[in-house]
RNA sequence: GCGCCAGUAGCUCAGCUGGAUAGAGCGUCGGCCUCCGGAGCCGAAGGUCCCGCGUUCGAAUCGCGGCUGGCGCACCA
């Protein structure tokens, strides 16, 4: 048990000895001002309201009742309004690093999830072009997400949906019957709302090239199915490239051949909450808090089909009845129309799926900026950055982690001269050299950066304070990955690496490791370190370079 | 018009789910560098946390009302 959860529990303890109600979440903290001590509660703050009484009286009360191990604390205070700070003995801080050095590869992971199935699904692009710097965004933040929600023990399911059944692919199939036509010299436009890059002619051309018995392309269904096949292996590769995998590829086609859509549309039917008004099929959506109903399946002057949204909601039947009590659904803010609408169908089947079913995790628009211009990103016109673009340019781990180190909704802008430069502005460089920099003291020591655990080292010799601040960011880092998980945000890990990273470049540069007397100590402190940051980099799909 | 998101140092952004004196990088200014990698290091200045009201012992954080910007409001997906 680490020294935040014996002291945890032993206020819980105490709490309840003074009559506060059970179950009351005490927070307890590394505060930021260390003469605030190495952790502190508000617990006597928060008790105040319940039990009627001043918060500094409680607090006194606290800390008359609390029982702690010996050894644990040195010192406790009252502070300012009522704060409880605790002091720890200096052995049981740098006590964390032995711990760290156990665990590996595997410290930071918890178990909080207990192995609970959890669905997270990303990317999700329409098969009708390349993949752009936006699903990039997008790849980066759905894999680190699924990686978080691994590292605190919960079962992922990595998932990518194709909409490869609505009206687009449609328009994508007479681009490429258009293409082929203007290859055998004819004069044909590409249609009102078709797609216009450069890619579709390259489709054209090996449609006909493997098609010798439809150099026309007049069988419009083989020339849909040709092209999105054609389109989603460039997407794949695209994904390949930036070391993204999925577990599960989900297609909108199948829910129509197994029969999926029409069983959702008659149960929606049967739970009574549809009509039909002007020739189509209502869903009630007002009855769900929807500001105006939605149209469920077209008028037959308008084809008869079904709304996109309608297989959206067959579709996340399918992932509520394959188990998954959780869904957590990452997508572009401009989609941000569709999730009360999802959320909305699935109340209405009135099968017991929670409201708030699926998570959604909004990311807003990116805009590349290259030698101080903005690159213009146009999918129907076909100047086009892709990721594959991006990622040749400025190599996989700076994407990943330019794409990480901001919140997911606010806009984001990617310097690509800043991704690519070898100097310490830039983070996820100055990240990977403060693991470089750790790695090379083993080189130098001649020492394998894996051997050791720290036993029989004595640590009481790490007394410098920045080599204390360092033990106790180290500490940190469970809590952190945990709190990254719950709120579903990757940047919490780049932001606590680019504080160690400062804290170990800051140390390396102010004490020498080899051939001092705390030499033993102090190896077993940059082998800490170089975990902690290898694990942290991994967890965001990043590589950990032994040098630069 | 309605909905969602954002507004924090000159610039780019953090801010651990309501805590103590709001932080980092870049830029600016002033010092320093024979070293396990100088692809440097140390320090300083710099704030109406968009505005107002409210809740609270305590608000950048929560609520309400504004302002500014982005996105969305189809029988498209």
């Amino acid at each position: 048990m680490t020294a935040l959860e014996t002291i945890r529990a032993a206020l819980a303890h105490a709490a309840s000895r003074l009559g506060a109600p059970p179950g009351v979440d005490v927070a307890l903290e590394r505060p930021r001002d260390p003469t605030h001590g190495d952790l502190a509660t508000n617990l006597a703050l928060a008790l105040a309201k319940t039990l009627g009484q001043k918060p500094r009286a409680i607090a006194e009360r606290l800390v008359a009742t609390i029982e702690l191990p010996r050894g644990l604390v040195r010192k406790t205070e009252i502070a300012g309004p009522g704060f409880i700070n605790f002091f720890l003995e200096t052995a049981e801080v740098v006590g964390a690093l032995p711990t760290i050095l156990a665990a590996g590869a595997a410290y930071g992971r918890a178990a909080v999830g207990n192995r609970r199935p959890v669905n997270v699904e990303f990317v999700s692009a329409n098969p009708t072009g390349p993949l752009h710097v936006g699903h990039g965004r997008q790849a980066a933040l759905g894999d680190a997400i699924a990686a978080l929600l691994e590292w605190t023990g919960w079962k992922v399911t990595r998932e990518f949906y194709y909409n490869d059944g609505g009206g687009q692919i449609a328009n994508l199939a007479r681009s490429v019957q258009a293409r082929i036509a203007q290859l055998s010299g004819k004069s044909v436009d590409i249609p009102e709302g078709g797609y216009h890059g450069e890619y579709i002619r390259e489709i054209a051309e090996r449609y006909v090239a493997a098609h010798k018995e439809d150099p026309a392309g007049k069988n419009l269904d083989t020339v849909r199915r040709f092209a999105v096949d054609a389109l989603r292996e460039e997407q794949d590769r695209d994904l390949q490239a930036f070391g993204v995998r999925f577990d599960v590829y989900a297609l909108e086609s199948a829910l129509y051949t197994s029969g999926k859509v029409d069983e959702t549309e008659a149960r929606l039917v049967a739970a009574g909450h549809t009509y039909e008004k002007d020739g189509a099929r209502w869903l009630r959506t007002t009855d769900f808090g929807d500001d105006k109903d939605r149209v469920m399946r077209k008028s037959a002057e308008k084809g008869g089909d079904y709304t996109y949204f309608v297989p959206d909601v067959a579709y996340h039947v399918t992932k509520w009845e394959r188990g998954f009590s959780r869904a957590i659904n990452v997508q572009g803010a401009d989609h941000h129309g569709t999730v009360r609408r999802v959320r909305v169908g699935l109340q209405a089947l009135e099968m017991g799926i929670p409201e708030g079913y699926p998570e959604y995790v909004l990311h807003q628009m990116v805009t590349v900026m290259k030698g101080g211009e903005e690159v213009k990103i146009s999918k129907r016109a076909g100047s086009y950055m892709t990721i594959r673009d991006l990622v040749d340019e400025v190599g996989r781990d700076a994407v990943r982690y330019f794409f990480l180190m901001r919140k997911s909704d606010t806009h984001f802008v990617f310097d690509v001269d800043l991704a690519k430069s070898q100097t310490e502005e830039n983070p996820v460089f100055y990240v990977q050299m403060a693991h470089a920099r750790m790695s090379g003291i083993f080189r130098v020591a001649s020492r394998e950066p894996d051997s050791g655990t720290g036993a029989g080292v004595d640590l009481a010799l790490l007394t410098q304070p920045e080599e204390i601040e360092l033990v106790k960011e180290l500490a940190d880092f469970p809590e952190m990955v945990q709190r990254a998980a719950a709120a579903l945000e990757p940047n919490r890990i780049t932001t606590y690496l680019e504080g160690l990273a400062r804290l170990a470049h800051a140390w390396y540069h102010k004490y020498r490791v080899l051939g001092e007397p705390e030499e033993a100590a102090r190896l077993v402190l940059a082998r800490a370190v170089q975990q902690v940051l290898a694990n942290g980099l991994s967890l965001l799909g990043i590589r950990a370079p032994e040098r630069m």
